[in-house]
DNA sequence: AATGAATGAGACTTCATTCAT
DNA sequence: TATGAATGAAGTCTCATTCAT
């Protein structure tokens, strides 16, 4: 056993598979968010992970394959944040209320798990478009369901409920939207973005319902 | 007369630099578009030109000022069409309506455009989040004056006036994410779209004048 | 097993690092001193080494810096070659003949050296200055003392001693002019040489003493 | 004729052959003396010289052809400087004392043709060597001469006319170097710098004549 | 006589990835 | 389990050089 081995803050050896993994998710996370993905280095991934390059194949695999663990692991951790957020008890329109306050808190207290799994996967091509579509359907049906109890409760039948889901796509995609903004305009205080996008929900079911909105003055409108 | 003559399709010679160089862009937002901004290889930009890459670096300069004067002639293009679609003798909501609809079809029109515009340029970091701004800056006094029109045609005073600019920016912030999103939502018809938007902003004047929006009711709000 | 087994010399694998760089070394400074600081190519080396280029890099940097640790490593080399030749015991001016003596011998017969060392390093502009300047300031330091016994044995008061400085400074600049000329005159022989140089630092340190030596004749000096 | 035409101060045109190869030359040397030969490149000494680069190629050729003019003219123009310092008149010390000077002065005040002439020259391979060595011949004969001279003055006989011109060749080496490492030592006054090497090649001289120089004392030289 | 336009070739550098221990 | 050692491949950029006008 030779001196060299101290030289180094001791890495801690043979720890369990998962305690590895998380390890490595961490450090990607971070340096993804941090410099994207096509300049975040393997090695600087390694190295803020304080485990080897051939771990990072061994347990996670390549580059690409690590970057959709990361998406994986930070959606799922949205999702469980949104989720927590409503209240089975509350009134529907309640209930979306709060499950945007709790998406939007997410957005803002980690901002590095957003950045990477919207921000980065988005400007990302190809590969990790399947990522992004998983998450986004189970946060549909998520939306979906608070909708269809919302508009129910404001006198919608059921004949509209399918655009329920076309409504609930849109909401999602402008949450998305809405929080990628929100990233380079901190200075807007949370619950206002959220009151925004509460209100053209609100206005969206509203159109569902008797469609009181704005409307081009018919003779100015060309199309 | 061997046959390697015949192997590239012949490339045009000696043209003035002005032509060269609209070639060598319309190239670059090509490629830059598909591949992102990293993934674009300087090689194949020149080959999609029909040009060698030291014509490129003569002309344009390095990757990040190619890609920098991308970001600069498309939001040029943008501007102006938006421009070209409002009309000056309109009614102000009708004027922005007509803004807004020019807009999208840029977007939809554009696609490639849009995508080295915003979404390129939002996820790749510093260099480039000056052009943005300009463009921004730009988009946002466009705006700020239709609403500051829009907002006395509707009876508001003075003193909210400095809100419209901030509006203004918001206005500008939900289009691009709008937009953005629209990107992965090609089935949504254009019309929708805008509507939406106008809809938010004419909810937003509301706001400004009466105050009449959905707010949680106060008993449930915890924070 | 297929013929590309044996197309390359055999590369001997694996080896630790301390190797390596020495492995690379080697081969730096023997094709800096071949083709110059521009012309040699980082391919060259690394092929001249039996080493892929991301080693070199990996291991010694730039070719700036692979450059400077070549003037470094040989600078070190030369400076021991002189110390070891020059004998305590002996009256300080054959320690300083002998330390001569060493001088041109280590530039005799490490001429690749020599030439990375002196030529090279003086003709590419400011990088590389410091190191030589390092090296120069050391090189001055030891000849310094010896002049200063030598001068001492000469009957030379302490009112001149700084001086010695001085020419400890032009002994060891016109060391350095004389070795690079003599390279592209190597049929003088080494004694001559030394005692070239060894005549000169004499008449130096007797114009300390004396002063007599060539002067124009007082009438025909028009200056 | 377009308007463009006028844009840049207007060079020149339709000057004869031989103004233009002046104007080249001097913007080469400047260049290259500026930023070594490597370093330079065609483009910028077109752009010093107010000439398009294929008027380069068409009166001086590639670049090695450039660099090699180069040092042909300022070779000449060195040995003009010192032919003409030498006055016939004067005794042969006198002679070869005044051709130092020159020597010197020229360097002095034309570093930039000498740092081409020999730094440059010296420090790139082979293609340079022929136009030194031809150079130097001229050199050597012109001090060859005067050293006989001056030797006779001093009772050399006949016997040793030969060595002289061994001697020669040194003090012109000598020179060089000596020129070169004061290039980095500027404070150093001009005639003593002179007066050093005049001194070395009195006590050259000397050597031939009487031998009284300083020696190893024999029995510790152990070669 | 003179040049703007154009390029082949090659330099340095870095990265994801894999051996061999 | 864990890693230091090693590299193929590719990317950006620059330069000397030459057409075609």
């Amino acid at each position: 056993m030779s001196v060299d081995e101290q030289r180094r803050p001791a890495r801690v050896k043979r720890l369990p598979r998962e305690v590895r993994e998380r390890q490595i998710l961490d450090a990607a996370v971070r340096v993804f968010s941090q410099h994207g993905y096509h300049n975040a280095s393997m090695d600087e991934i390694s190295d803020v992970a304080g485990v080897s390059k051939p771990m990072i194949y061994a347990y996670l695999g390549h580059k690409e394959d690590l970057f959709a663990a990361c998406i994986r692991r930070e959606a799922s951790l949205l999702m469980d944040a949104i989720a927590s957020g409503v209240r089975a008890e509350s009134p529907p329109d309640m209930q979306l209320w709060h499950g945007l306050r709790a998406f939007f808190e997410f957005v803002a207290s980690q901002r590095e798990s957003w950045k990477v799994l919207h921000r980065q996967a988005t400007s990302q091509g190809g590969p990790f478009s399947e990522e992004l579509l998983a998450m986004r359907s189970r946060a549909i049906n998520l939306v979906d369901a608070l909708l269809v109890r919302s508009a129910t409760s404001r006198g919608l039948g059921e004949t509209a409920t399918k655009a329920t889901e076309a409504l609930a796509a849109a909401l999602v995609g402008a949450g998305e939207s809405l929080a990628d903004w929100w990233l380079d305009h901190p200075d807007v205080p949370e619950k206002v973005v959220a009151s925004w996008l509460m209100n053209l929900v609100w206005m969206g079911l509203g159109d569902l319902v008797d469609g009181a909105v704005w409307t081009p003055t018919p003779e100015a409108a060309p199309e």
